[in-house]
DNA sequence: TCGTGCACACTACCATACAAGCTCTGCCAT
DNA sequence: ATGGCAGAGCTTGTATGGTAGTGTGCACGA
């Protein structure tokens, strides 16, 4: 079993041009493989993806709705730069959203699904062990989303995993993303004992301190390295 | 000082012939004018606001994106119908962050926000005597929007916002909502003043009473009229 | 009368052509 | 040498044509 792939757990996206080229441009913008602040182009996509520019430029305009890309008319569309105020709305929205769907979930929470985050942690330390970041990711997404689907809300998870996006992003500014996966596999295991042992402050109060040390983390890159935050002064070419 | 137009509140939609069909069609969406689970056309809504093709399709994949169209590839696109899941699911996003930034709103409101509150809460006065819902509708978009705008979030009001048209949506089956409007804006009388009192527990007490009489208002329409929710059997045409 | 299959009309999807606007470069005049 | 203007080459925005797929209704046969 394994969860590389649309890292979204959605919809199954479409496998039309459009929903390929939205996930592809996606990807390589969560993973900074375009940087941000870097200028895009619908044209050169099109090229490199074999498409035309219809397909490109609707998910062009479906990434400027989630903020992960601007469109600015005639003139470009440009890499959504990593700005601090962003990120702090993307982890209001986030951790809002995951408490209060955790909170809801410690009273219907039934033993399979316990088993099915304890699977998903398992297999984390696993991608710990190999320093395996994408796959980490993958599953990291997944825990949470799994997370969330035991409330009720688990449809909300579209709108957390638009926030969780920024901010995954940010997270992989950091060179040091392998040291920080054991801790951030233990705090997962924090919040599912605390789930199985029906403690609803516990339980929400480690995803609190594990969602915390995701945005602090964010902060600590941002002391370290201030050039990679905020409008840059001139777009860079990629 | 008028809230009329845009009831979106929100970056300044771009005049172009996207903004404008966008704006229009989610309009007629949210206001029912565009009944749920009707049938649209590419083509005809393209004829009836003299457009091409092009900017109909990017707005339906936007609405689409916001679960406000529903679009089958080679079938059609329909208006999406109203359905219970989907509701409990935006009164769970809405609930979550309004509340979670009200909670902090309490420690920073200044004299000023709490003024321009009064006097959303005042032109709704003058909105029920006058029996003028959409009026109503816009101040409520208004009165909502600055309070999350007290706290440091109010960029999270583009998800809320998206939530609550939802919401809004369903809302506008009632046939009685001239009668709930008085209770309506006593509620936002209270929240302000609990705010103004620097209350944080009674704010969100206030706060969550309020909008749980918007849901549950909804669930007793539902309970009158089962056939206005969940998929109809045949797409009707419009 | 009822069931079956085929043709037609309609859909969204994609490709492409054209239009409008911005930016930058390089020439020209001062 | 420097300021300004003109034009070329980009950009995204819009319009339109063709394609593939779906559903429907009608005709035909049992």
């Amino acid at each position: 079993m394994t969860y590389v792939g649309s890292s979204r757990l959605l919809p199954a996206a479409p496998r039309n041009a459009r929903g390929q080229a939205l996930e592809i441009i996606r990807q390589k913008i969560i993973t900074l493989e375009l940087a941000p602040g870097s200028q895009l182009s619908e044209n050169e996509l099109a090229g490199q993806l074999g498409l035309s520019r219809t397909p490109i430029r609707e998910s062009l305009i479906l990434l400027a709705e989630e903020q992960l890309v601007s469109v600015v008319p005639q003139v470009g569309t440009l890499v959504s730069p990593i700005v601090e105020a962003e990120i702090a709305t993307s982890q209001f929205v986030r951790e809002s959203l995951e408490l209060a769907a955790l909170s809801e979930a410690v009273d219907v929470v039934d033993a399979g699904q316990l088993a099915d985050l304890n699977a998903v942690i398992a297999e984390q330390r696993v991608a710990d062990e190999r320093d395996d970041t994408e796959l980490f990711f993958a599953l990291d997404e997944h825990f949470h989303f799994a997370l969330m689907n035991i409330s009720q809300h688990g449809s909300a998870w579209r709108t957390v995993s638009q926030a969780k996006a920024h901010l995954d992003r940010a997270r992989r500014l950091s060179l040091s993303l392998t040291q920080q996966m054991s801790t951030l596999i233990d705090q997962h295991q924090s919040i599912v004992d605390a789930l199985a042992g029906g403690d609803s402050r516990a339980a929400t109060d480690a995803l609190r301190r594990h969602l915390r040390k995701v945005f602090d983390d964010i902060a600590l890159i941002r002391a370290d390295r201030p050039e990679l935050f905020d409008p840059p002064a001139s777009s860079r070419r990629r």
